[in-house]
DNA sequence: CCCCAGGCGTCCA
DNA sequence: TGGACGCATGGG
């Protein structure tokens, strides 16, 4: 676990030379590899359509064609283009930035294909707001250190985290990337093989079958 | 061939 | 209100 959390630096994780290069990539990156994400993004930039602005008076085809390894790329390329027009409508990238964090979630959350992990993702790497994010990942290391057999609910698991933790932003940074890179490396199913899974030692689906006895 | 990926909106019991 | 499903390309 030490190995794959020594390498991660939480400044370069999730880097990005402007902010609506967060807002792109979080919603781009969903259900959906960064590898995928990076091709898209450079024929964005390709294009000259790798900012909020361009993407708003884009042509919708022309979008699609750029962000088509992504998977799911009608949908995205529509929201995408929508988004960027509401944004632009609320004075820009810069200005909705500056706002109180509820008042950027709201505006972030009533857009169309931006849910909790999207909003939660740009308030906290795009605008610097201390808000914790929750991914599949977190839930798949949470639910298996804890034993936790309920289904995945994002407000709770949310909660919980802020509950136990000072409210800070580059730790909530820090914090996401390494359950990320964690939960890469944990088995998706009860998996009985956990020779090199990270967390074997403290899962509790190890411990029920007793596979983690050695 | 299979399964999975840094979700979300919609629909239905 | 929560569980299933469609969206779709790319990698292992």
């Amino acid at each position: 676990m030490y190995l794959i959390l020594k390498q991660i630096n939480k400044d370069e994780w999730w880097k990005a030379d402007t902010p609506d290069e967060i807002i792109i990539g979080a919603i781009l990156t969903q259900q959906t590899q960064w590898s995928n994400v990076e091709k898209a993004m450079r024929n964005l930039k390709r294009e000259g359509m790798l900012s909020i602005s361009r993407l708003a008076d884009a042509n919708l085809q022309s979008i699609e064609r750029a962000i088509r390894p992504t998977g799911f790329y009608r949908q995205k390329a529509t929201r995408l283009k929508e988004a960027s027009e509401r944004i632009m409508d609320n004075g820009g990238v810069k200005r909705v930035f500056s706002l109180p964090q509820k008042e950027l979630y709201d505006i972030l959350i009533s857009l169309k294909g931006v849910g909790m992990e999207t909003a939660d993702s740009i308030a906290l790497y795009g605008a610097d707001k201390p808000t914790f994010v929750v991914d599949n990942y977190t839930w798949r290391v949470i639910s298996r250190v804890y034993g936790r057999e309920e289904p995945y609910d994002y407000g709770k698991i949310k909660e919980w985290v802020e509950g136990v933790t000072t409210r800070n932003a580059e730790l909530y940074k820090e914090m996401h990337s390494y359950f990320v890179e964690l939960g890469k490396s944990v088995c998706v199913k009860r998996d009985p093989i956990c020779a090199q899974c990270p967390i074997s030692r403290i899962c509790s689906y190890g411990k029920a079958n007793g596979s983690h006895s050695r």
